[in-house]
DNA sequence: CCATCTTTGTGCACGCTTTCACAAAGGCAT
DNA sequence: ATGCCTTTGTGAAAGCGTGCACAAAGATGG
């Protein structure tokens, strides 16, 4: 999961629990290709195994939208892509602003998988005024002095941030005035936002710290732990390094928070 | 969190609960820039709210790792950015590759979140004979045929997969094969990988997908579910308008899954 | 029409996560 | 020293999520 605010307070939507909700997507991707073979039905267990998932899981999930399934049949692929996309309001156009064109944002506005599921890219903003007029994905980008006015004209109420920390809480302060209420946040930073507002976060680099801390577990099996009793007090050594390393990579930009989603195109 | 396999079975790595490692680079985020500031001790309460989380649940998140706090004081920020790097081997040089060097791939590398937290990135490989030897990041990009032996000359446990969907389990077989235990997948599907290799899914389009479920609901909220009892068996209908926006993103790239994580660079 | 076989839907138990609430611990002023 | 005030560390309880295991439901063949 995107490590970010518990949006909801473990409240489950409308019986729906937000667990299941987050493995809708998984299903729906897993049966729009059955779908694409002209698959008729599935049964849990194929469905779940093509998912990645507990088929016992996959049953109660289904169980909380209604009873699909026919017994001793499986389900109709068909008919539950289209129960799954409309539950998860992809039947609808939901068009989206990217604010922050760096590399990471042109990829998201290169990204198929948006513009196949009822995501359309209605805009693409960016601060820096050499960035304005350029063609992205066949998108003019514009300036974001323009933002409100475009979140207004097109209905937007979804909004992807793709900018440095620094300028992130600036960016979401005027999506959320603009009438933003769903935001995808890929800058390194805690976003607050008023109640009412929905923000999840993907970070990149949180995601591989979880993988090395698993790597260094597998690494560690062998050796019991030898540095671990060693240099028991000793901050003030490891802080310089660290704060070495970060200046670094901070001659690219330097926020805030010294930290960047993605570097500006150079 | 990136919805990916449950690679550990809720299995406590170390008495350090998953849910507790997946916060402890958030922490660390918020403990760096504090020590940026020079701020010398820090409570649970304010280092809560600078990551965003609960303060009860950072003290005993903390309390797995030992007690490296001061009753009336707080914690030592210094210290504590040292115990977590610790913990979660950030203290080492991580050499990563990135396999398809796509626009997110070419994001991924110039990422600057990732050097400054022990990852280095060692080599990048794409599969297009036409980006070999193209300088991305200031890394030149190397041909697929090489990476067995990039693998292995760098000594690299983690591979990140920023390839089309229809590449990445071959991608990801010939990475395991060589060596690879860690992998951060951000191709849109589910990868199977043998016991004692992690895997970590990113996906983008699901992000939003839980987005627009929650969206659709605030504006669900009014009317009440008119559509909801309406057109309750016309699947055909349905799965006619959804083959047709897939065809209109598959014009890109049509893997088996029809699927891309981000399209090759024009 | 009945028996059999497959597969769904779900009650139940277990374990992980979160949150509350408070005693213990340490600093600080007097 | 003593007492007060702040903040940690942690039992205990409640809430979720997961997975087993099985009864109910439906298809299928004779």
């Amino acid at each position: 999961m995107a490590t970010g605010r518990n949006h909801r307070p473990a409240t489950r939507s409308r019986g729906i629990p937000e667990a299941t909700v987050a493995r809708l997507p998984l299903y729906l991707r897993a049966l729009t290709a059955l779908s694409e073979r002209s698959v008729p039905t599935v049964s849990s267990e194929e469905l779940a195994a093509a998912a990645g998932v507990n088929s016992a899981k996959l049953r109660k999930d289904f169980s909380y939208l209604g009873s699909y399934g026919t017994r001793g049949v499986g389900y109709d692929v068909e008919y539950l892509v289209y129960q799954i996309s409309r539950e998860l309001g992809l039947t609808q156009d939901w068009p989206v602003v990217i604010v922050g064109i760096g590399n990471l944002g042109a990829a998201l506005a290169n990204y198929g998988g948006f513009a196949s599921r009822g995501f359309r890219v209605a805009s693409l903003i960016d601060a820096d005024p050499a960035m304005s007029g350029k063609i992205v994905a066949g998108i003019e980008v514009q300036h974001t002095d323009l933002l409100e006015r475009i979140i207004a004209d097109n209905g937007v109420s979804i909004g992807v941030i793709a900018t440095p920390a620094g300028a992130a809480q600036q960016v979401c302060d005027r999506l959320v005035a603009a009438g933003v209420t769903s935001i995808l946040n890929f800058a390194p930073t805690v976003l607050s936002v008023p109640d009412g507002v929905d923000v999840r976060k993907v970070d990149l680099s949180i995601e591989l710290q979880i993988l090395a801390f698993h790597e260094q577990r597998k690494a560690g099996e062998l050796d019991t732990e030898a540095a671990d009793t060693a240099a028991p007090a000793a901050p003030p050594a490891v802080s310089v390094t660290r704060r070495a390393a970060e200046d670094a990579d901070d001659d690219t930009e330097a926020g805030p928070d010294g930290d960047v989603p993605a570097v500006m195109p150079a």
